[in-house]
DNA sequence: AGAATATGCAGGTAGATACCTGCATGTCAA
DNA sequence: TTGACATGCAGGTATCTACCTGCATATTCT
């Protein structure tokens, strides 16, 4: 798993707006997404292509469609590896700096 | 919450690792972080304030030096209102792109 | 076949980003 | 007070990024 590919992929707003549009409906094409966009479509592709890049987004070619899902995999992986570290340690690292500020 | 300043301050590698080494040691200061990249003490400061700005960071001053304390709570807000929405519809999205690929 | 539709590809540009160097400020300790 | 130490601040630059326009290709429908 490439983990800077999905941060940075995550890190653009219209990147995480596509993946909530795909979220309300998952399989659609590049047209239907563009339509909620205020962009060109050609700007979409790009924005389209960095997800797939990193794999949070597959598609399917059918016909002159192309057909963009989500894989929700990486997003899961991302947590598992760098989000839930700090959730275990979230009283804890908090207690730190409460410490400090308190002068100990 | 500022979601994209989180997402953006995730998005760089040398940041995440400041995010690191904080877990391992909180409070830790700016030179003392230093040692660890490979990069010019105003270049992480730079980082630094990103992680700051975003509230990932909070920093407390002890006489000339810097301490630097993780803020897990932006973090688990991120995850909280981006991540878990995915998480649950994981099995349901990865059905969808199965049941399109078998031709459904 | 020919028109309409859906997407692909090749540049071009303004602004953001991540580095750097150089110098200034503030704090501690002898 | 003076030297050493820790950080702050002001630019400067190369690269990346997100947008655009223009044109090409592929598919469907009549």
């Amino acid at each position: 798993m490439h983990a800077d590919d999905v941060f940075k992929a995550l890190a653009d707003p219209t990147r995480r707006r596509l993946l909530d549009l795909l979220c309300e409906q998952n399989g659609q094409t590049l047209g239907k997404l563009c339509e909620h966009l205020d962009m060109t479509r050609q700007s979409a592709t790009q924005h389209l292509g960095i997800l797939e890049a990193a794999n949070l987004v597959s598609t399917v070619r059918r016909g002159r469609e192309k057909l963009h899902f989500i894989n929700p995999v990486p997003l899961h992986e991302v947590y598992e590896r760098w989000v839930r570290k700090f959730e275990r340690q979230r009283l804890s690292l908090l207690h730190d700096l409460k410490q400090e500020l308190e002068g100990g």
